[in-house]
DNA sequence: GTTTAAATTTAGGCAAGACTAAAAATTTAT
DNA sequence: ATAAATTTTTAGTCTTGCCTAAATTTAAAC
C-alpha cells in the first residue's frame, strides 16, 4: 500500500528525474514538495524500504521499476482527470490542477479504466502533456520550444512548459491555445522577446513565454 | 478546515442520529466508525471543539447546524459520485460505495456544482436514497418497507435498506431493481417470508428480505 | 590540500488519529 | 439503595509526516 504523501513524493521525483536526468538530490525533493530536506530524507527512507527508490546516503534517489510504475500511475489518473474537469464538467485549463491533484489518488482500478473509456482514451491533456497508457508507457513527445524557431517559420502550439494559472490565463487572454498556429515574424536579440503573428495579427511576446510555449513544425 | 477523519465521523454521526432520533453516544459511533470506543471520544472533543457537534461528558452528542451542513455536504457528493460511477462508467450499484467513499472528501465547489449539472440534477442515488440540494436540505422520503405490505397489494421497489454488495447482488440475481412492481400474493406468520410475483413470476422471499426493501404505493 | 560553504542526515519533538489499560461515571439489577 | 455491569473518559503509547537544531558528509574555494 502507498500512502497518499508517498504517492506525492514518487510523483515529484519522477518529474525532477524527467529534468535532471540524474540522480534526484534531496534538496531538489524538498524544494518540489515543499518541505524540509530532514522531512524528504525521512521519506526517502521509507520509500527506499519499500523499494520504491534506490538511494544511497548522501548520493540521491532513482526510482526503481516499481516506484516508477506507481509514479506513472498516479500521473495518468491525474491526466485523465483533467480531461474529464475541461470536456464533461467545464473546468478551463487553468483551474483543473487543483482538483486534479485530489482525484488522482482515488484507489480504484475500474474507476480508471471506465474513466478512460468514458473519455475515448484521450492521449493528451489540457495542457498538451501525455496521458500514460494502463502499463505504465508515457508516449514521449519531443518537447520544442518557440524560442527555438526561428523567424518566417510556422508552428502550431501543442503544450505549455509552465502550467500555472497565471501563465494559461495570460495565453487565454492572448488567444494562444493547443493547436492555435503561430508564425514567427522576428526575434530581439536584446530581450529575445519575438514578434508572432496569429490569426493575421501581430503581437510581441516576451522571453518568458517563449520558453514556455511548446510547439511542433506543421 | 474539516478532515478527512473528521467528515466521516460526522457522516455517522448524522446516520445515527436520524436512526436513533435522540444523542448519539459515544459507543455507537465506534462502532459505526470500526474504531474504539476511546479514539470516539478523542474525536469527539475535537469535534465539539470547532462547533461541530454539541457534547457533555456521558451524555453523547448532536450535530450543530454547522455539522450537520458540513455532513449532508459528503452525503450530498457521495451521492452524486455513486449516479456518476453508474450512469457514466457502467458501475453496477453494488460497486459504487467503496469508490464514492473516497470521491466524497475532494474539495471543490465547483466540481460538486457541475457534476450536478453533468449529472442532470439527479434526485436519487443508485439505492433510491435522496440527494441533498446544495442548500444543504434533503428531501424527505417517506421510508415505506416491503414488509408491511398487506396480501393482494401491489407496490413499487423504490430504495433498499440494507446496501451492502451482498443484499445488492441478491436482487440482481432474483430480477428486483427500483421501479420493479411487485405484488404481495401472501406471507407466512411463522417465518414472515412473503410470496411474491415479479412480472408473473411468483416467488418466495425471506423475512430479512422484506425488511430492507423499500416500496412506494403505485 | 586545507578551509569554508553547502547539502544531507541524525536526533529529538509535535499534532493527528489510532490503540490499550485503567479510572470514573452512569445504568441496571437485586 | 447499594452492588454489579456497562459505558465513557482519561492517561499514556504508537505511527505518520512534519518540524528545528545540531552533527556529519560532500563540494567548492583558495
Amino acid at each position: 500500500m502507498v500512502t497518499l504523501s508517498e504517492e506525492n513524493y514518487l510523483k515529484a521525483i519522477y518529474h525532477l528525474a524527467k529534468q535532471e536526468n540524474a540522480a534526484v538530490s534531496t534538496n531538489a525533493i524538498a524544494q518540489k514538495m515543499q518541505t524540509k530536506a530532514s522531512s524528504a530524507t525521512d521519506m526517502i527512507k521509507k520509500l527506499s524500504e519499500k523499494g520504491l527508490i534506490n538511494y544511497q546516503k548522501y548520493k540521491g534517489v532513482h526510482l526503481t521499476e516499481k516506484g516508477r510504475l506507481a509514479a506513472v500511475s498516479v500521473i495518468r489518473k491525474h491526466r485523465l482527470w483533467e480531461v474529464f474537469l475541461v470536456k464533461k464538467l467545464n473546468f478551463s485549463w487553468d483551474e483543473v490542477h487543483e482538483v486534479a491533484e485530489q482525484l488522482e489518488h482515488i484507489k480504484s482500478e475500474k474507476l480508471t479504466q471506465e474513466l478512460d473509456v468514458f473519455l475515448e482514451y484521450p492521449t493528451k491533456d489540457p495542457h498538451g502533456d501525455p496521458i500514460p497508457d494502463c502499463d505504465g508507457n508515457m508516449p514521449s513527445t519531443k518537447k520544442l520550444l518557440l524560442s527555438k524557431i526561428k523567424p518566417n517559420n510556422s508552428c502550431i502550439c501543442n503544450g505549455v512548459k509552465d502550467s500555472t494559472a497565471d501563465f494559461l490565463q495570460y495565453l487565454d487572454k492572448h488567444s494562444i491555445a493547443l493547436g492555435t498556429k503561430i508564425k514567427v515574424i522576428s526575434k530581439e536579440t536584446f530581450d529575445e522577446s519575438m514578434t508572432i503573428k496569429i490569426n493575421k495579427k501581430q503581437m510581441v511576446i516576451s522571453k518568458e513565454v517563449t520558453q514556455n510555449l511548446f510547439v511542433k513544425i506543421n
